[in-house]
RNA sequence: GCGCCUGUGGCUCAAUGGAUAGAGCAUCGGACUUCGGAUCCGACGGUUGGGGGUUCGAGUCCCUCCAGGCGCGCCA
């Protein structure tokens, strides 16, 4: 039984309204839309309304007389608020009974529907395969993977995608990269041949080094370059992009995000499918041919929008192009809805692929982007430069490996997507105790521990019954159980409006709630105490923590650990 | 020049248009005989970048200015 007591609330109030209009002293017009909320201070009541503001002009009349007018007509049903008042200027505030608070606790890890059912496709990551991925891809990273795992419980039908720009200049350069790396270590080339724009890591080096210990590779590099379509699509480049493309996953795989479907940018082209669409672009409009042979679309409709090179006057077609194929390709299989995490930088793509996407007969609308800003990385306050060409970066391996998969994770979700953030990597070591990602893990560590304990002397964690009830009575205890009645709530919100961060900070709030609970009875009124009755009301109390932080965590991707040792701390013994 | 994002205590960040703007870090002062001190309690700290406007009510919406970031390619 999942009640939710805003819906309740809501309902009654309206169902009051409706009688004050019956009674003529509302007019029927008046359609107001009724938000409840909770009051951030606890005397006013666990929910609020300010419905009375709202009627003030409908009525023409003062909002205590409407407050007044209202509570005359108000009838909750039964069992569910101990209170209902109204207080100045113009709030009608409800308290739920605790014995309904305590009920809730069963359902407090069932996600309430919002998504019902809506397929969602969730594009994100999708860096070329050209290198490793780097600290600055994390956050789009985390996002996608976190935001696809809410929606999931959230009761959206959600797949996971990577698009691979295997195709293109880039693409290119990387074979090219390869191919003088390989003509090096084969005594063929000198470091003054290396393409000015090439991709200088290491790791084209190592790359390349593996590439000429074959046969294929060492005939390739001795012979010249392909020109023309080869020129990023041979056997160099599909070496070290397959060995790339399978090093980016083993990345992502550390970092607990797997994907549902790696997407080919190629495979577009190859079936043609791209040409053709360019060509219906031409036949209905959307797009023209210049004098110099380019395509470009149309971007009339649009304020200032200028038109966008689709095919070059060289007859290759632009990453629009395939974007646009992508796009409807990802239209055609069926999802309600497609949300694209990109970097910030990308902003000034948006308008023209929805253009593009109402050209061929799709909602615009459909497709919703996300924008993660920048994050600068910095080491002891100063800036670390990343640029793939140059080879200096931070790579997100690096990163994993330096900090913690778990905490990535909780860094970089905490933020809400759209401010950007420094994330500085001696600071985030040093201060690892300090991170808020341990914080929680050792709040279910010692949720889990008390547990441990209870079962070690024979109890066993209780069902619910609201028996157990009379046996909470401090303050904190309520408290608690009104706080993990929050979380189906925060994770349904959080899921619809793609805002993990809420989650954390639920999280921590919990914990905190939880730690100064413990150390305030921890001499006095302790879970596992000789009261019997107590010890099961407070076990099934902090199973349910355990069951929320568990459960909150395993939404966030982080481990939820048994148990934490200190461990590589020079604490005095 | 045009467009997108951001501006909240010393720092990092919260706050579906609602009641007294909240946390963490840092600083200072406190708390352990028994379930994990990786914890807790308290203090200090704010004209929400400036100015207008809408509203019963604005950190939140609109306009404008200032500051920072990012875009504005026949690159991807």
């Amino acid at each position: 039984m999942n009640r939710n007591f805003e819906e309740i609330a809501a309902g009654t109030l309206a169902e009051a309204l409706d009688k004050l209009k019956a009674a003529g002293g509302v007019p029927d017009d008046f359609e107001p839309k009724i938000v409840i909320e909770r009051p951030k201070n606890p005397d006013f009541g666990d929910f609020g309304c300010a419905l009375p503001m709202l009627m003030c002009k409908a009525t023409r009349t003062a909002p205590a007389i409407c407050g007044r007018n209202l509570m005359d007509k108000i009838q909750a049903p039964p069992g569910i608020f101990d209170e209902i008042s109204f207080a100045p200027p113009g709030y009608i505030n409800f308290r739920v009974s605790p014995t309904a608070w305590f009920e809730g606790l069963q359902a407090v890890c069932d996600i309430p529907d919002v998504g019902h059912g809506q397929k969602v496709l969730l594009e994100f990551v999708s860096a070329n395969p050209t290198g490793p991925l780097h600290a600055g891809h994390a956050r789009g990273a985390v996002l996608g993977d976190i935001v696809a795992r809410l929606m999931k419980v959230a009761g959206y039908e959600v797949e996971t995608e990577y698009l691979l720009n295997d195709v293109g200049n880039q693409m290119a350069m990387l074979g090219l990269s390869i191919f003088y790396r390989g003509r090096q270590a084969l005594g063929l080339a000198s470091e003054v041949d290396f393409p000015e724009n090439g991709y200088r890591g290491d790791y084209i080096r190592e790359i390349a080094a593996r590439f000429v210990s074959g046969q294929e590779g060492r005939d390739f590099c001795a012979a010249s370059y392909p020109e023309g379509a080869g020129r990023d699509d041979n056997p160099a480049v599909r070496f070290a992009a397959g060995l790339l493309t399978e090093e980016i996953r083993k990345t992502l795989d550390c970092l607990a995000i797997r994907f549902d479907h790696w997407f080919s940018e190629r495979s577009l082209h190859d079936s043609g499918r791209v040409a053709f669409l360019v060509n219906r672009l031409l036949e209905s409009g959307a797009a023209y041919r210049t004098d110099d042979g380019a395509i470009l679309f149309s971007m009339e409709g649009d304020e200032d929008g200028e038109d966008r090179v689709v095919v070059r006057g060289n007859g290759v077609p632009t990453y629009f192009a395939a974007d646009i194929a992508y796009h409807d390709e990802k239209a055609r299989r069926g999802y309600d809805r497609l949300i694209n995490i990109w970097g910030a930088d990308h902003h000034g793509y948006i308008p023209r692929v929805r253009a593009a996407m109402g050209a061929l007969g799709h909602s615009p609308s459909m497709l919703d982007v996300i924008l993660v800003q920048m994050v600068t990385l910095t080491r002891n306050g100063e800036v670390v430069p990343m640029g793939k060409r140059l080879g200096r970066f931070v790579t997100l391996q690096d990163l994993v490996d330096e900090v913690g998969a778990d905490a990535v994770r909780f860094i970089y979700i905490m933020r809400r997507a759209d401010a950007q953030m420094e994330f500085d990597l001696e600071l985030a070591k040093q201060k690892t105790m300090d991170n808020p990602v341990y914080y929680v893990q050792y709040g279910h560590a010692r949720v889990a521990s008390i547990v441990r304990k209870a079962t070690g002397m024979g109890y066993q964690v209780p069902s619910f019954s609201p028996d157990l009830l009379s046996s909470l009575t401090l303050p904190e205890e309520l408290a608690l159980v009104k706080d993990l009645c929050r979380f189906p709530g925060i994770v349904a919100q959080s899921a619809a409006n793609c805002e993990p961060h809420h989650v954390c900070f639920f999280l921590m709030e919990l914990c905190k709630g939880f730690h100064s609970y413990y150390t305030k009875y921890k001499s006095s009124e302790r879970v596992v105490s000789d009261d019997r009755d107590k010890t099961l009301a407070r076990l099934y109390l902090v199973s349910r923590i355990k069951s929320v932080l568990g459960y909150g965590l395993g939404l966030l991707g982080v481990t939820a650990p048994e148990e934490m040792r200190c461990e590589g701390t020079d604490v005095e013994s």
